[in-house]
DNA sequence: TAGTGGTCTAGACCACTAC
DNA sequence: TAGTGGTCTAGACCACTAT
């Protein structure tokens, strides 16, 4: 791939500003400066420092300049960037030691068949698995696949692993969004039975995941011990045209 | 305000094409053509389909053309954009009767010193409420704010209302994003009196709110009736650059 | 190979901030 | 008023898709 040069540039101003976090030096240099120093137009300078506002590393003022934010708190496990569960596990310094999956062919239930847009009597395929770490069930997930989507072969070449990536090396699905519901569990009969008995705080996370058309193709519901995995959400204020739906 | 021409060409070209979803048409006219036919050059046309792929409304492929994605089910209580409390209430379709405030001054816990990036004795704004609806308890809020922010004077201006509003009106501190950790409660001595007793699935949001410095100016606890109000979370797969952390 | 979107340039004018 | 960032233009070349 060739390089491309504002997030090369974008690149080279992070570092040379802005990863040296010496506290004294707030304001970035004008366009015009950067424009100079860098030997581009003002427009890619624009568009590296666009970039880095995108990342949530600087901030612009017109009329006045560009300025680099304070530090924040980490912000480990993101739900506004997809990952798959075993990255959050990971991130948890949590080992994943084992894995249990599970694979059978069933009709969807009046919530799957709404949130992946298929037919009460298409089938779908149900995998579930059971994540553990040092011995103790940590994540129960039931994953919801449209049969028609992946046909008779996908119980044959599907073992284990990154159901996403499998997804996306066999049948060219890649998934690039997902909408995900979160849900506090407490009423025992909703509770999987591998966490039954426990008292473990449990999140539920009710993921619909799409394509970049904007086609669902798969349903996961995952329950997590929430004493061992934290989640956070980066929450920003609209600007411009706000919502016209 | 002057009116932006690309934001304003980014209406159109959605009232036109997109709003309109007759679920045929699912290619948009290339940059060229749109170009020729708002009057406008070809960049200002990128910035117009620019602002639409931001907002999830279509999608582009390059050497290819700009494709409308496909409706996904409603996202109403989005985490990932800040708004209120109360705003949320709303969209659950319940109206909020009646709040009862109570302020008092104290240290900040460890917690609230290191989230809230103050000394361990520096004095805090405590602020509590309940939120109902239909009588019944449905969110209860604990607000830590920095003394030093908001002086004396504080208590004697603020009653009631939107406190995010107030900070902005009065001291023109404006929070511009927030970092929510998502918990389930389940542990009975961490629920709020107000609903212990009752089998409500309740979440608790650790929001640090910034402003666009980055600075932290509010820290929120909110335990929320999971029963009655929904949240919902988009998640994007990460493009360019990734980490640079 | 033709046509599409992605990057990049040089220059212009406007809106806003700082003084 | 000078200097900054925000918008807009017209044109060039490159990377990718379709065929």
């Amino acid at each position: 791939m060739r390089t491309v040069k504002y997030l090369n540039i974008s690149y080279k101003i992070y570092k040379h500003y802005i990863s040296k976090k010496d506290g004294t030096t707030k304001r970035l240099p004008g366009e015009k400066e950067l424009s100079e120093q860098y030997s581009v137009s003002r427009e890619t300078i624009r568009k590296a420092l666009n970039e880095l506002i995108e990342q949530g590393k600087i901030y612009s003022i017109q009329g006045s300049g560009y300025y680099i934010k304070q530090e924040s708190l980490s912000l480990k496990n993101s739900l506004n960037s997809l990952s798959s569960i075993t990255e959050m596990i990971r991130n948890a310094n949590l080992a994943e030691d084992d894995m249990d999956t599970n694979i059978y062919v069933d009709k969807p239930s009046d919530e799957a068949s709404e949130l992946l847009q298929i037919e009460k009597n298409d089938d779908v395929y149900i995998l579930n698995r059971i994540r553990t770490a040092k011995l103790e069930p940590v994540v129960y997930s039931i994953n919801v696949l449209p049969y028609k989507l992946v046909g008779n072969e996908f119980a044959q070449y599907y073992f284990k692993g990154s159901l996403s990536k499998f997804l996306k090396d066999f049948y060219d699905y890649e998934i690039t969004e997902a909408i995900t519901e979160i849900q506090a569990v407490t009423s025992l009969d909703e509770v999987p039975a591998i966490f039954s008995g426990n008292n473990y705080p449990l999140l539920k996370f009710i993921q619909t995941h799409y394509t970049i058309e904007g086609k669902p193709i798969l349903l996961s519901y995952d329950y997590m011990r929430n004493d061992v995995i934290r989640f956070y959400v980066k929450r920003n204020k609209r600007i411009k045209g706000g919502n016209m739906k």
